[in-house]
DNA sequence: GCCGTTTTCGGCCCGACTGTTTTCAGTCG
């Protein structure tokens, strides 16, 4: 039974939502959430680091005694730590906390006032009005605790960017028309390009911050405001989406910004530098650590902060405590890449199989965006709703986009298809016909469920073929509907280098496949990625930009995207 | 429990808002 590093955090997790409830010392619950994020993001499975003999105590926030439990963890896949606070603490509790507005705090003065242990329980006990009678609560807290648990049912919600995007649009818009507002950001992990967003936080630069506030609560589409204050509001529109509001003034706009920008582990980062060099650093601005009511230093600007701490500016898709200010102090960040370097996309479907518009139609809404080239990729037969193309079908296609390049000026189609990788390994076309093609697409759309080795074996038995040339959406996921695929990711794009291969990011906002720690774990073994919009139809081209915020996110420069060259340069790099 | 140009102890990010309280604790981001 594989340990993967989730697990690992998951466990850690735990145990600090436990230790909280009980009371521990704060910094050593804080440590451990510490070592469940930086193992959660870390892009090589720990396991693979221990079975290498590496010393974990040299990651981040994991010393001696936390490098001893996670080996225990992957030996034997618990913590007895973990099991003996589970016998000393109820284990449900950690799940009231996730209740907003009850912390550790409340939740262990409910247990102990009216021994709760799970949310049903609590429910009970507020409808009956006796969370009211706990010392440190009252009538208001206890009927927010049932509208939460209410809410709760429909669980934490992420929405994608590209659901966001229009509403973004029109709030901008409605904030933008009051006289007092003199500029708006959207921050938080929107303008980190995260691939979901729980929230938008917003950031308006204004001198009046009760009127921006009275104006924020009265756009149209807000169905209830959770607070409001001279400086903050936070609404709930009728989508469901939270929106945070923060009105700041000219001189502190910049550290505004960063701070409600993120990520907060990069803020943490960031603040202990100003420590060190014996500053301060809050959202106002910094200032010197011992005057409470000293000069600003710096604050309007991101750039003249990170200026101070003699830093390069770091771009919002880097700030995740993933070694960017490490890179940034040895002036190693990554040069990223950006939407305009793309000269081609080698992943496009047309009405040969599922798609929506022709192939000559794709080709001209490629060159409208600027593309140079454009890989015709339509389904192959064992994708049966999609009605894939048969060998026939394809021989038929080949000629037909010969022709077409015959005809056509200032874009070249590429003759290619996204051929199903069978639950066998082999591929659903016959080599002959695969042969007769620019590059091959290569990608799972059945037998999700196998085992882990089983797939990761069905998939190197694919790779073999030396017709194998990009391995698209390799995970399989889509975003709050299909989690990823059971496979080792890490051994096969390990397997896809040594043989020539190529792993696809899947530019489609629901799939944005691979993540981008994983595309930053592709850079680190020297794995192009070809970046792919998937597209249906003509706009389906317009998912690019979310493929580069992705890439930027992983960190790759223009180098490590295959069709940022021209087709000339890559297309030997398909021929194995 | 981690960490170190303040290095083996004594620190650990910080301010707004809410609801409960008469001056603050808890939670959140």
């Amino acid at each position: 039974m594989p340990v993967h590093n989730a697990d690992v955090a998951s466990i850690f997790d735990e145990v600090a939502d436990l230790l909280d409830i009980e009371g521990a010392n704060r910094f050593r619950v804080r440590a451990y959430r510490n070592a469940a994020r930086t193992i959660g993001q870390l892009s090589q499975p720990v396991a693979d680091l221990l079975a290498e003999g590496k010393d974990l105590s040299e990651l981040p926030d994991i010393g001696d005694d936390l490098a001893g439990k996670i080996e225990e963890i992957v030996e034997t896949g618990t913590l007895s730590l973990l099991d003996e606070l589970e016998q000393q603490t109820a284990p449900a509790l950690a799940d009231l906390m996730r209740i907003p507005g009850l912390g550790p705090k409340r939740v262990r003065a409910l247990h102990e006032a009216l021994g709760l242990t799970s949310a049903e329980e609590l429910k009970r006990a507020a409808e009956a009005g006796r969370v009211r009678e706990v010392e440190g609560f009252g009538e208001k807290l206890e009927q927010t605790i049932l509208d939460r648990l209410e809410a709760a049912g429909a669980e934490e919600r992420r929405w994608l960017l590209a659901t966001v995007e229009p509403v973004v649009e029109s709030l901008v818009a409605h904030l933008e028309a009051h006289d007092a507002v003199e500029q708006i950001d959207v921050a938080g992990s929107y303008r980190r390009r995260k691939e979901t967003v729980g929230d938008l936080d917003v950031l308006a630069l204004s001198d009046d911050g009760p009127a921006v506030v009275a104006h924020f609560v009265e756009y149209e589409d807000v169905d209830e405001v959770v607070q409001q204050g001279d400086t903050r509001s936070s609404v709930v529109l009728r989508s469901e989406l939270q929106v945070d509001l923060r009105v700041v003034p000219p001189a502190s706009y910049g550290a505004a910004l960063l701070y409600f920008t993120g990520s907060k582990a990069h803020n943490i980062r960031l603040r202990d530098r100003a420590i060190e060099d014996g500053l301060k650093l809050n959202e106002y601005g910094v200032f010197r650590a011992e005057d409470d009511d000293g000069e600003r230093m710096a604050g309007a600007t991101e750039e003249e902060i990170y200026d101070l701490f003699d830093l390069p500016y770091i771009v919002p898709e880097l700030r995740e405590d993933r070694g960017e200010l490490d890179a940034a102090a040895d002036g190693t960040l990554p040069d990223l890449v950006t939407r305009d370097d793309l000269r081609g996309n080698l992943h496009t479907h047309t009405t040969d199989s599922d798609g929506r518009a022709s192939i000559e139609a794709m080709a001209e809404a490629a060159r409208a965006r600027g593309l140079d080239y454009l890989a015709i990729t339509d389904h192959s037969p064992n994708v049966a709703v999609a009605q894939g193309l048969d060998a026939d079908g394809l021989r038929e296609q080949i000629d037909a986009i010969d022709r077409l390049n015959d005809e056509l000026d200032g874009i070249r189609l590429l003759k290619s298809i996204e051929v199903d990788i069978l639950k066998d390994g082999s591929l659903d076309l016959p080599d002959d016909v695969l042969e007769r093609l620019d590059l091959r697409v290569c990608a799972i759309h059945s037998s999700f469920d196998l085992p882990e080795d089983d797939q990761t074996e069905r998939v190197l038995r694919a790779m073999d073929n030396p017709l194998f040339n990009i391995w698209a959406h390799p995970t399989g996921r889509r975003l709050n509907e299909r989690p990823p695929i059971a496979l080792d990711l890490d051994r096969l794009m390990e397997a896809a280098v040594e043989r020539g291969c190529f792993l696809e990011l899947n530019a489609q906002p629901e799939r944005l496949d691979l993540s981008d720690v994983y595309c930053q774990r592709a850079k680190e073994l020297g794995l192009k990625l070809a970046l792919g919009a998937d597209a249906h139809w003509e706009s389906g081209l317009d998912a690019l930009p979310y493929g580069i915020d992705q890439a930027r996110r992983g960190w790759l420069e223009a180098d490590d995207v295959l069709n940022t060259r021209p087709w000339s340069e890559i297309a030997p790099l398909f021929d194995r």
